[in-house]
DNA sequence: TGAAGACTATCAAGACCTTGATGATGCTCA
DNA sequence: TGAGCATCATCAAGGTCTTGATAGTCTTCA
């Protein structure tokens, strides 16, 4: 064994992550939205038409993943994808009147999340933070 | 929206925790292991017999999802799960002589990525992350 | 002794994510 | 024009994770 299991950095980026995942989820159940579901129409909210291929890039999962989560998203009526018979390529996706509406209380609800990291660090704390992920994000990311 | 997007820090540990993961699942492919199987090789190899509560705890995962890693091992031969007709409510699970060689040679492969991100940190960039980390974890659970 | 509460295992359904493969579209450049 | 390449959408299969529910076991304590 390289390293002693406690001295794993994966180990502590995965616990917040969890963490956070896990109030997210639980902020948005009333709503009876998933995580993922809440990403897209964030996505959606701030991209208007966007495609899927571009959701799965703001959301970082794959086309697949994120196709997946729009088919759910339109059988619940909160996502509109406009189907071009002369262009099968391309399928900008859009919010309907509902999925607006349920993205601005969602937002409120899982925004308090993110409002309650955000105030926990001081400006110089959030900035360290940013920029030692950002050095365990090139290291896990080179040479791979 | 309370926050802009590009001030959220869920983001920043998102795509940390993604970079890791995605250098884990490449470094693991040649041994047809996934991340979550070799987490659970590692809790075994650490804790012999452990119950598949345990390793659910160690993995930050239900025991549902450890349930079902672990019939995907014991079908690859990986681990050995030791069953009571006495006592149905506890069954210790073991690697199997294959499981070990495995797990050792699983973890040199997914270590090396343990070891780039540990090795981008000087010591007290390490102490500040998990402390900050820590703070970010604690803030997102309370309250929720 | 016996009830309460905690822990464990497992079934079932649903959602999500991945890799791999396929086919269509659009742009660029020789 | 036409080949090459990047991008997009989608089908399929396998694995992981969740919530919810059911049930056996163990410990504690009145």
């Amino acid at each position: 064994m390289a390293l002693a299991a406690s001295e794993r950095l994966g180990y502590d980026i995965k616990a917040a992550e969890a963490a956070f995942m896990a109030a997210k989820a639980e902020a948005l159940r009333p709503m009876d939205l998933t995580v993922a579901q809440y990403a897209t129409l964030l996505a959606l909210r701030d991209n208007p038409g966007i495609s899927g291929a571009g959701i799965a890039r703001a959301c970082l999962v794959t086309p697949q993943a994120s196709a997946a989560t729009l088919k759910t998203l339109e059988a619940k009526g909160l996502v509109v994808r406009e189907a071009d018979d002369w262009n099968r390529n391309s399928r900008p996706n859009r919010l309907s009147e509902e999925g607006r509406r349920l993205v601005d209380r969602a937002d409120r609800a899982a925004g308090a999340v993110e409002q309650r990291m955000h105030d926990a660090l001081s400006p110089t704390d959030r900035d360290t933070l940013r920029r030692l992920l950002g050095r365990c994000r090139a290291a896990a990311a080179s040479t791979s």
